[in-house]
RNA sequence: GGUGGCAUAGCUCAGCUGGAUAGAGCACCUGCCUUCUAAGCAGGCGGUCCUAGGUUCGAAUCCUAGUGCCAUCACCA
């Protein structure tokens, strides 16, 4: 049992036997630094049920916790809050619990029902940018984090392979292209599309101009230029199946495909499965065919489909246009269904997509309850915020984007000018230098990224390098770093850690606990709470932000306190096995993160 | 205009279901490498928690109104 259950069963105890009052239940919070004791429990709420002194309650319990429970070993008030001091055997026995395990704040028994976790979804006419690494980076985390607290997950995308945007690529790839390709090139398959994509916007605009000098208003102009209408066309060929159309659409999009497999892989996240819009747009007609006869939407005289979401407190949303083709709406609507078809152990989804679409998927969850699906009430939107500029909001047409690649070698060049300047690596290979650039540039970046609450806006500066000091990745790593070297230094085997420490807890009296040392416990026995919450609020800028408090801990303990020096053996290998402990919750809590941790750096 | 989100130190951010004197990092200033990796540690400076009301023993946190920024309100996605 958790030390905040036992004590809150002592606590309406001693209520019950000091006044004879029932408590409903006990506030704890962790005692501050500033006062002795190592959990406060806080008075003030019980003055409900008791009437006196909020101090002198305090005092009359905490007397009763001393002299009744084992655990305590004493305590102080300080006006409602009794600071209650606990044996320090309590934090070597529970850290003798959990020092031998690997997975420790991980539920590995997994619930029947999965989740499935969507990210990316990106357009197949552009590569990805700082705006999807967020989307990927946070996608991928929340689907490990879900992993982590008990459940199956898949994780997915849904790609946008389809529409008028790839048909602008594709028209200016024919015009301009010369047969260029990505072999030809030497240029990864998304650029190379993203290129012809920019290509187009300036044939566009070129003839936009000359339209507008000939006598057309700029808005006549933009609907009417000749590069405008034969893409238009081009879509219409596409969607009547044109077999050199959808050749060449096949032939690019397959470029992309290369391009972000590339991407994601540099970045080091993955799918369980691949959605294609081109696949399933047209899923969703059928249900609204069903919805219609069931009068969960209606058909206004154009033939156009509406679902009325007034009484809801929403508008009309339409979901079938007059000439009978789909929307949005109508295609996630389809693929959701599908997703549960194909995966029926699915409960539940999360979609991880910007704020900018909160309307949207209020009204989609919304017409998918309405529809009369079970698992519609377990549908999540993880809308995190945007990613901007000082300059303002990123545009692909106006070259002001921070592409991912270059980001990403970006920061590996950081991370070695770094190293190169402290030269602490200097017997490595090239090759496992260039790994850990890799490692601790990508740990910068993501945790630079996930460590701020995902509902809030994100300023990046490309002028202003990532920090790679104090609450950053690259520190967290470091201090793994560290603590590997320890482990080797020290010429411990497993058996001796798990041993000794047990034998610290026997002989406690030998030695009593650091301060230091016991803090670290108390952070460690935080974890598997940590992760828990994480996957409740769909937020890994709760386990970063827990992973920096735990490593501070750890570096306070190692400046102040000497591991390989101890006074006895007993305590050496106590301090090992506690710095063995923080490093592998280190690990766990990084992995759910998505970075790597370094054996030396 | 309707709706939703955000607002905390010069900058970037924490602050769990309301609890003690609001915390970190960066930047700036002071110390600490002959002892386990100084990407570190110890300390200093720095706050009208956007504003005004309200709820209560107690509000950065909850409620109301206002201000500012962002998003959204398409037969676009």
């Amino acid at each position: 049992m958790k030390l905040q259950d036992t004590l809150e069963l002592y606590v309406k105890a001693a209520v019950k036997a000091l006044f004879q009052s029932e408590l409903e239940s006990v506030e704890f919070q962790a005692t501050r630094k500033e006062f002795a004791g190592d959990i406060t429990v806080v008075v003030f709420p019980m003055l409900r049920v008791v009437k006196g002194n909020p101090a002198v309650i305090g005092e009359q319990i905490g007397q009763y916790l001393e002299d009744n429970v084992d655990l305590v070993k004493g305590y102080n008030v300080v006006k409602g809050f009794l600071n209650v001091e606990i044996e320090g055997s309590y934090y070597v026995d529970f850290f003798n619990t959990i020092k031998d395990q690997n997975t420790y704040g991980f539920i590995e028994d997994k619930d029947d029902k999965a989740v499935m976790v969507e990210y990316s979804s990106p357009n197949t006419n552009k590569p990805l940018h700082l705006g999807h690494v967020r989307n990927v980076l946070l996608g991928y985390s929340v689907a490990e984090i879900l992993k982590a607290s008990g459940k199956n997950v898949y994780k997915t995308q849904i790609i946008n392979d389809r529409g008028i945007h790839i048909c602008k690529s594709m028209l200016a790839w024919q015009r301009f292209g010369n047969g260029e390709t990505p072999k030809s090139t030497e240029l990864k398959g998304d650029k190379l599309v993203g290129n012809y994509y920019v290509e187009f916007d300036k044939a566009y605009k070129k003839e936009i101009t000359e339209l507008v000098s000939q006598g057309q208003s700029e808005e006549e102009a933009k609907k009417n230029t000749p590069i405008l209408l034969e893409a238009q066309e081009m879509l219409r060929q596409w969607e009547a199946g044109d077999k050199d159309v959808v050749a060449l659409w096949e032939k690019m999009n397959g470029w992309v495909y290369d391009g972000f497999e590339e991407t994601y892989k540099a970045i080091g996240v993955d799918f369980d499965k691949y959605y294609y819009e081109s696949q399933t747009y047209l899923l969703g007609k059928e249900f609204i065919a069903e919805g219609l006869k069931t009068g969960v939407f209606e058909q206004d005289p154009d033939g156009s489909v509406w679902c009325d979401l007034t009484k809801d407190g929403l508008d009309r949303k339409i979901v079938l246009r007059a000439d009978g083709t789909a929307v949005y709406m109508t295609q996630d609507i389809g693929t959701a269904i599908q997703r549960i078809k194909d995966y029926p152990d699915v409960g539940g989804m999360v979609y991880t997509v910007g704020n900018e679409q909160d309307y949207h998927f209020k009204v989609l969850f919304l017409i998918l309850q309405k529809l009369g699906f079970d698992w519609a009430k377990n549908l999540y939107h993880l809308s995190y915020g945007m990613v901007d500029l000082p300059s303002g909001k990123m545009k692909s047409r106006e070259g002001t984007v921070v592409d991912a690649d270059d980001l990403i070698q970006e920061m590996a060049d950081t991370a070695e000018d770094i190293s190169k300047e402290l030269g602490k690596l200097d017997d490595y290979s090239e090759d496992e230098k260039k790994v850990l650039y890799k490692t601790i540039g990508l740990g910068a970046l993501k945790y630079y990224i996930l460590k701020v609450d995902p509902k809030k806006r994100i300023l990046f500066d490309p002028k202003e390098s990532i920090d790679f000091q104090g609450n950053t990745g690259p520190f967290i790593q470091y201090t793994y770093a560290r603590i590997q070297s320890i482990l080797r230094k020290s010429n411990l085997n497993d058996d001796v850690l798990l041993s000794t420490a047990t034998a610290l807890s026997i002989n406690f009296d030998e030695v009593s606990l650091h301060e230091k040392e016991k803090q670290l416990i108390k952070q460690l026995e935080q974890f598997p709470e940590v992760i828990q919450n994480a996957a409740e609020q769909h937020s890994p800028a709760l386990v970063a932000n827990y992973t920096y408090d735990l490593v501070k801990d750890f570096n306070s303990f190692y400046q102040n306190v000497s591991i390989l020096g101890a006074d006895s053996e007993h305590e050496k290998v106590f301090r090992v096995a506690l710095s063995k402990s923080v490093g592998q919750t280190i690990k766990n809590a990084f992995s759910v993160l998505g970075i790597d941790v370094p054996e030396r750096m």
